[in-house]
DNA sequence: GTCTATATTAGGATAGAC
DNA sequence: GTCTATCCTAATATAGAC
């Protein structure tokens, strides 16, 4: 019985997980690490829970990861590599306005459906002030931003859009769609549901391009102009 | 020297503090409490920081409220108690739908630049999947938002706004003004200020409102009809 | 190079002093 | 009724074993 509490289990771990190699093993403990973090924060995860989620102990995941801090910066930072190959195909000059907007506002709600813990870590960040990833969000997230807004007021000053707020608009865009992961769970008890479906995220689609094309669209010509 | 690093400072608290009464301590708390719940989360805000910024000992503040849990629930009960009280004078049969959706945006956006750690609070609470407030949020929040969205179904039915998805209508509205609070950091970022101004707020009001009624807006009817 | 035993601090909570 | 000294667990991190 003196061996029946025996703490932390020196099972030998099996032999069998040490042999993947390491890029594995950090890909595994990564993402875990979404998963907790979006669940409770930077200061509310544990290394503990996550070495436990990924199958090994935590002073074993310490070996890979450092520190927690650094874990949880090359988390945020995948996040954003993941959204940025995402969205850096749009706001070209393009087409028509009306396609680059459905095709962002897609791009944004397909990212908020498959991959909502990236967007929760990402979004508990920013709320908590951003005092962990401030620089890089000024970095790579603020300039992307500007350079949207610059083409939404391009397509202002071109008479293609109505003139709008065009700084306003991206923040409206970027909420609508961010809420689809951020606030899944209150949608989901409005809805009555588990979680959201697909067809959920179809009828967001189809209702949030819609408010963005008719907040943008010109007021109906005077025929005789 | 010695007593330059003494801990915890036994300084009898002055004994000003103990003469004020329970209710005026108890808000003091839940004033702290509340931005620190809002700047680390549920499971990263500590008693001990509480207490601190409060300026009564850690131990002395479990007298008033003997759990975390019931100290992080009484603050989401106030949260909720404010918002309430602002919400719930709109979505009447009311005027014009114009009108009543102009008022709502503008309460909502209100509470969120008056109430910023409130309105990030119930936020991390829904994000992390509402584990410790879930069954509030279904009684209190949710059959109000039910409401609206049947407000809204009502007006559909009747032909006073286009027949848009009322449901993810709604989302669309709590997420935008919603974001004002919970995404300043990064709007401010983009803004290149410190934080927002009264003006982004009113610029904000502005837009929303456009998209807002830009989506209900009935197509131009037929003159003849 | 990979993993584990150990140190150290800070967390929430209780029992007891005033 | 109000506040404080103390307990115990769990957190991150390091030093050292294999």
């Amino acid at each position: 019985m003196a061996s029946d509490k025996s703490p932390a289990l020196p099972v030998k771990n099996a032999g069998g997980r040490r042999l993947q190699n390491r890029d594995r093993l950090e890909a595994d403990i990564l993402e875990q690490a979404v998963r907790v973090f979006a669940e409770s924060g930077y200061e509310g995860a544990s290394i503990a829970s996550i070495a436990e989620r990924a199958g090994l102990s935590k002073q074993n995941l310490m070996y890979y990861f450092p520190s927690k801090q650094l874990l949880y910066q090359r988390v945020l930072d995948d996040v954003l590599d993941d959204w940025l190959a995402r969205m850096e195909s749009l706001a070209n000059e393009h087409d028509e306005p009306r396609d680059v907007l459905r095709a962002y506002i897609g791009a944004k709600l397909r990212f908020s459906r498959e991959q909502p813990w990236a967007s929760r870590v990402y979004a508990l960040e920013v709320i908590n002030g951003a005092p962990l990833y401030g620089a890089q969000i000024r970095d790579r997230v603020v300039p992307l931003l500007r350079k949207d807004i610059a083409v939404f007021e391009e397509w202002i000053a071109q008479g293609r859009i109505a003139a709008v707020n065009a700084t306003h608009l991206m923040f409206a865009i970027w909420a609508m769609t961010q809420s689809y992961a951020d606030f899944s769970a209150q949608m989901a008890l409005v809805l009555d549901r588990k979680q959201l479906t697909r067809k959920d995220y179809e009828d967001a689609e189809i209702l949030l391009t819609h408010m963005v094309q008719a907040a943008i669209a010109l007021p109906a010509a005077a025929p005789g102009a």
